[in-house]
DNA sequence: AAGCGAAAAATCGTATACGATATGAACTAG
DNA sequence: CTAGTTCATATCGTATACGATTTTTCGCTT
């Protein structure tokens, strides 16, 4: 599939990031590096390369000669992950319904439909493809630091996602609102665009506010 | 000065990040890590996670197998920047001269006093100041995210100012700039320091577009 | 002479092994 | 019985050494 080579370093970047997002390791205690090293089967230093990229990525945080603790949740980080995709990521959609090809209009559809496919699971990487359906929609841009930024705050509003609306079945409305972005970005509605996903994910932040009882 | 235990890896990020900021490597070539590496004095492993870290910055990129390459500068990307800047900073400035405490204010004016020290010499120093200054103003906003993005762009942004605003002597009316934001910056005057902040980094934009030949 | 192919050199990526630092428990003193 | 201190354990951080991939150079063929 991907014509790079990618590195083990790199693949576990992604492998250790699910598992925090999944929650599996616990916010409090530290992670035991040569016990996750020998479970996944590979050795300290690609696993502590992978920690340092993730650690610039916000999701952990080193303490000298302590290890690696999963950054802890918070209203008012959540509060501000969603308030700066709220300024960035409406208007880079809406730049990038202009600008996208016929590809990524190929690759946005199956992206969707990908994302379709898992959500009646209700199952892991629901996520995973909700994420990749946002920037299937927002990487045409043409802003390399604009997409990367906004790639990281995906991850990080990605805890507080699963953590308070997936339980709720939220995602069957979230649905609609997809497929009815997807058609606007489609028909290169750019200001449509911004104004749906504006409301996307304002809609997001106060169910997320009902949800920490502010 | 640092209560907190500084691991040789965060040293070299910030060690590496001078070198790459001053120009000492060249954008096209790669970096050849047992020779920095010997160079430094270190091994190739704490080396190797400072490049990670690095990486995820956006200064350098890697291909596997082939090394780390200095991100080549580009226009557009000095565009991006500036324009990230200036729809988060002045913000962020804004709301931390409401929250800043008297340290806060004791803190800006030494590192504002700093820069003055050096501007005269004109030597290296004057970016790593000038970063430092700003960074002093929006630090106390209590965001961060905010904080660590910008902080992000500081550094993608002060290769550019190095290469093309240095050699103009620009510095002189930036001081005025600083001063002048600096008093808002103390009376708390918010709309006046977001202001401020809007005019110093869209003059930069425009010098650069200038400069840039567009 | 030019282009292609193969072998050698160099560099990157990874695994193993060692020293340094922080945590936890046991022990002694008050 | 409690608080402070010391020692042992466990984990992190770093240096050294080895295998894999790529690049370059040399030789050969056309």
């Amino acid at each position: 599939m991907s014509l790079v080579i990618r590195t083990l370093s790199d693949q576990l970047v992604d492998l250790v990031r699910n598992r925090i997002l999944s929650g599996v390791v616990s916010s409090d205690h530290a992670i035991r590096q040569d016990a996750l090293a020998a479970e996944l089967g590979v050795s300290k230093i690609p696993l502590r390369e992978a920690l340092a990229r993730l650690e610039e990525e916000g999701l952990i945080r080193s303490q000298a000669n302590r290890g690696f603790f999963v950054s802890p949740m918070s209203a008012s980080e959540a509060r501000e992950v969603y308030d700066l995709r709220l300024t960035l990521e409406p208007e880079a959609t809406a730049l990038a319904a202009r600008l996208a090809t016929e590809t990524d209009h190929a690759h946005a559809q199956e992206t969707l439909a990908s994302l379709y496919s898992v959500t009646d699971e209700h199952g892991e990487g629901v996520g995973a493809f909700n994420r990749a359906f946002h920037r299937a929609l927002f990487r045409p841009c043409g802003k390399p630091i604009t997409i990367n930024i906004l790639e990281r705050l995906q991850v990080l509003s990605e805890r507080y996602v699963r953590m308070h609306l997936e339980p709720l079945g939220r995602d069957e409305r979230a649905n609609e609102e997809h497929q009815e972005l997807l058609q606007a970005w489609l028909a290169r509605d750019a200001d449509r665009v911004g104004a749906l996903v504006r409301a996307h994910i304002g809609k997001t932040i106060e169910d997320l506010h009902q949800q920490l009882g502010e």
